[in-house]
DNA sequence: GGCTGCT
DNA sequence: AGCAGCCAACGCAGT
DNA sequence: ACTGCG
């Protein structure tokens, strides 16, 4: 894969990405050599990023500017600086120390099959649906599947992150056998480990329509949940192949997502 | 890939 | 002018 | 104190 083609991918979905970029802290993952090559991750905007927007310092005392993409022109200097991965803050900049969403991030340890994560994410989906809780759908662009779960900016991260922590532990007591609530590798042999950990401060997970830097470069795509079923796996759209799958997309599957309030105080007491 | 410093 | 070397994050979880 | 992780 070239990297024009990677540039021209990003110009070609810039339309759809822009809206889950907007006003967010991102970090990037950068391939100056190819995604064969060594891949570093920047948070920080260096001196010669034109078009990206430096973030007020404060937003993050004690360290240096943040970044944020806020036009195609951005995004598309950016993919010319060799950038493949964009990760996005699951909060925005005018409530920066409020989640507006959580992400679980279904990770498949070895030896899960397919059909044994789209059955998992439906679960996913069921769970938080009994929490009182909407919740929308992604492909990864890896192995996995991502499901996001818009909330009202109130509470602070680490409230955030305990709540989502505690629908993974409900889970994997309910169906142990299934799913894992530690990260290792070592027990997750077989079973899906939801990564709840991506909801802490700071801490970003891969954006819609972002690419990842691995062979194939597969793209994190939003979906319906009445696709799920038909998913062929986490990679199913690539950069060669979004593009032509977006243009016959007459809806947005995520229209719900951007008009979405709902709280988690109610299903915090639910879990208690 | 851009920047700095050295030759 | 050309080139070599260096740089580009961070904190939590688990042991 | 240290490593693995994303
Ligand atoms: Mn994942
Ligand atoms: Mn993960």
């Amino acid at each position: 894969m070239r990297k024009i083609d990677l540039v021209h991918y990003y110009e070609s979905i810039a339309q759809w990405m822009l809206p889950h970029l907007k006003n967010r802290p991102v970090s990037l993952v950068r391939a100056p050599t190819g995604i064969t090559g060594q891949l570093f991750f920047q948070k920080h905007p260096e001196s010669k990023m034109p078009a990206m927007k430096e973030l007020d310092p404060a937003l993050w005392p004690e360290h240096a500017a943040l970044l944020a993409v806020d036009s195609v022109e951005a995004l598309v200097s950016a993919a010319q600086m060799n950038v493949v991965e964009f990760h996005t803050w699951n909060s925005k900049i005018a409530r920066i120390n409020q989640p507006d969403r959580f992400v679980l991030d279904l990770d498949p340890g070895e030896g899960v099959t397919w059909p044994m994560l789209q059955e998992a994410a439906e679960l996913t989906r069921v769970m938080l649906s009994e929490l009182g809780l909407e919740s929308w759908l992604k492909t990864s662009g890896g192995k996995g599947l991502h499901v996001v779960v818009p909330i009202t900016p109130k509470l602070g991260f680490d409230e955030v992150k305990a709540f989502s922590q505690a629908v993974v532990k409900h889970m994997a007591r309910v169906i142990p056998s299934k799913f894992v609530a530690v990260m290792g590798s070592k027990n997750r042999v077989g079973k899906i480990f939801i990564d709840y950990l991506r909801n802490g401060h700071g801490q970003t997970t891969a954006c819609a329509f972002s690419a990842r830097s691995r062979p194939g470069m597969g793209v994190s795509m939003p979906v319906a949940w009445d696709q799920l079923r038909e998913l062929k796996g986490g990679a199913q759209w690539t950069i060669a192949t979004a593009r032509e799958y977006l243009s016959f997309q007459k809806e947005d599957p995520w229209s719900g997502y951007w008009k979405k309030r709902q709280a988690i105080t109610r299903a915090i007491k639910l879990l208690a």
